[in-house]
DNA sequence: ATTGACAACAAACGACCGTTTGGTATGATC
DNA sequence: GATCATACCAAACGGTCGTTTGTTGTCAAT
């Protein structure tokens, strides 16, 4: 009786979230089939494996940074302020608008000397926010000074999403992200 | 035949270390058995669950911290330099010593949403590494300030510690450090 | 009308999970 | 030397895991 039909993009949003929110080995291929209206089985009608599904959910969140978040850095016609308060605005709106913090920076803690391949894509990712970083910073700083700041700016940003989910306040994340604002500022 | 003697301090600090770097799911109490030259069911002779097990092992991650590197801050015969460097060098040399970072960051990301319990004593964890760092700080800032960054400097300090499990480099961890410590500096 | 690809179900697979049980050797105590 | 708690083993428990298999109903194309 498939008179519904569940494609694989809603599959990877319902698994995004559940990865993001509990973690890859607390999250059931049953858990995932559930939030989808499915049996568990079905799931891989779709993909062949929980593992490349968990690839694909990360995949998402990197297109989706890319496109909504590190693009603003690229953005030619802005003054180097402009883009950054963009880009920040644009990271706490997905940060302070859905629960479970960094899914990158979940898997990369849970899985990252367990599942070589997830290492990779958690690598691109944070390579690609702090090259974006990088290229707004190099308007005020010298190269290697500009990707100082930006991988520094990268983990401090994620050790406090890693308070905001202890703590349950989004204080520390905000201050991260406004004095990350404050170093283009003097 | 138990010619050997396994106690629970043994079990603790392999179950800590297996905990530490592959995760609490990832680890089985077979796993835990084996690295103690045990049966899986043995380890129940000395903690009724798994779960009261990893508390044991956060609890001894608590008490290193406390005495061996937050109690730095408290030595009353030292200025406030000395103290950080001394706190500094004690979490670099326990950080950089071993493998998989900090536990209690994994186990935060990890657990925080699914064991209640253990979100209790990540934040009392936190709280005592802010709490030493807001007393050295206390030195040149007035308290909410201090307590402002004492709290952006764990977190920095987490998020750096992220980098260096993914990036494999202690780079980004020891220029935190030298950032906390130019905090004093002027 | 028949075909065939598709989407899903139902059920089972073997493996492993955390935990429990019952038994067995050890070593100290009386 | 008998007693008894201890530390452990061996085996099983019920359950869940990710995955596979076979089947069924649906829908579009022939």
């Amino acid at each position: 009786m498939p008179i519904q039909k569940v494609d694989a993009d809603i599959i990877v949003a319902r698994a995004l979230r559940l990865f993001k929110e509990r973690g890859y080995q607390a999250t059931s291929m049953a858990d995932i089939g559930a939030a989808c209206g499915l049996l568990k089985g079905s799931i891989y009608h779709h993909f062949p494996s929980k593992e490349v599904l968990a690839l694909a959910a990360m995949d998402y969140v990197q297109t989706y940074f890319s496109e909504h978040v590190f693009h603003h850095a690229y953005a030619s016609d802005l003054n180097p302020q402009r883009k950054l308060k963009l880009l920040i605005k644009a990271s706490e709106t997905y940060f302070l608008g859905s629960k479970g913090g960094c899914l990158m920076g979940n898997l990369a803690l849970e899985t990252v000397d367990i599942l070589p391949r997830f290492g990779k894509v958690i690598k691109r990712y944070f390579d690609d926010w702090a090259k974006a970083l990088t290229h707004i910073l190099r308007a005020k700083f010298p190269l290697k000074q500009a990707r100082r700041l930006a991988k520094q700016s990268v983990a401090e940003i994620q050790g406090a999403i890693m308070m905001m989910r202890v703590y349950k306040t989004s204080e520390c994340f905000l201050l991260a992200n406004r004095r990350l604002l404050g170093m283009l500022a003097d």
